[in-house]
DNA sequence: ATAATATATATCAATTTGATATAAAGTTTG
DNA sequence: CAAACTTTATATCAAATTGATATATATTAT
């Protein structure tokens, strides 16, 4: 699945420029997809050209014009054909678990502070799920992206409580 | 981090080819990372340029030339430096997620296979991990990679499981 | 009043992805 | 036992993505 698949997901939700279009990405899909400018917007463009969405420009006096994109007819055909052939994977890139296979390489004191860093990031990431989950009359597909999240996240933060202090004692322990 | 430093990392535990490492990066970093040959063998490369690494060619008869890289004082050096100003990140990349969000866009049927694709395969994760699970001798930083991925990938399981029958049934029912 | 953030598009070098090519050995299966 | 498939091993490449940067103004916070 392309950026471009995700613009044409993003305009079947409502009409939006490249700006907005990466910021529904950072907000409802932050915690499992995210895609930059210099994606989105060659996406848009391509998707202009094949029809698949249309633009209007409008006009602003003292910003560059906003481009508003509106999904077609023929883009939203290409949107549902594009998703039920989608297979349904995932996957995961930890930088924290590769420094975690490397952690007899690390300073004590670093690989500590790793653990509480990623410790409060996740419990960050926790919290904004919550925040979406007391939100009322969300569509259940949502919903279940939300479960989802809270619930790995929720496993991530016990793992990295339940070692925070013994691996970096078993780390260096043993050897040194 | 970049595939360079991940080799510099692969080469820290033994000599190898630009193949062995991907096979390490299938076997031991599976749940966690990924490279193709793509990215793999200019990583060599250009460790070699710099001196990070050294190569030895072994010849063989009926097949290309293995090149075995090996790890030099300067390449540990640079491990090290690298991996202890790494920020302990890690990003998910769902396209399963993305299919649940645009859910309602699915014909029913193929929903509910998604879901059990989506558990048939985090079951198959689960395994592998277990597996790993059993060998002993490991060291505490590999462990908790594996402690890690079976804490999350179980708590995944159990979510879609609870959600496998559900989700379908609330998608549809309240609008068809 | 000043600093920081938000709005909005665009570009770009460096890197990664995912596939493909090559070629022979070894292993499985009907 | 022959055919099919997998493993060993390196290499390349077009297309896509990353992450940063440039530009310019309005709005909000300190």
């Amino acid at each position: 699945m392309d950026t471009r698949t995700l613009c044409l997901g993003a305009l079947s939700l409502c009409d939006a420029t490249g700006y907005d279009i990466k910021k529904l990405f950072e907000e409802a899909f932050s915690h499992f997809f995210s895609a930059g400018y210099g994606s989105i917007y060659p996406a848009l463009e391509k998707l202009t050209e094949e029809g698949k969405v249309s633009c209007r420009r409008q006009e602003q006096e003292k910003r560059p014009d906003k481009k508003i994109y509106s999904l077609t007819e023929a883009g939203r055909a290409a949107l549902v054909e594009e998703l039920v052939n989608t297979p349904p994977r995932e996957k995961l890139r930890s930088e924290f678990l590769v420094l975690m296979f490397f952690a007899h390489l690390l300073p004590p004191p670093r690989l500590t502070e790793m653990l509480q860093q990623r410790l409060d990031e996740s419990r960050a990431v926790l919290k904004i799920l919550e925040d979406l989950d007391r939100r009322e009359g969300m569509p259940p597909g949502i919903k279940f992206t939300i479960q989802y999240g809270l619930a790995t996240t929720k496993a991530a933060i016990e793992c990295i409580e339940a070692y925070h202090e013994s691996l970096p004692r078993e780390v260096y322990g043993g050897h040194f």
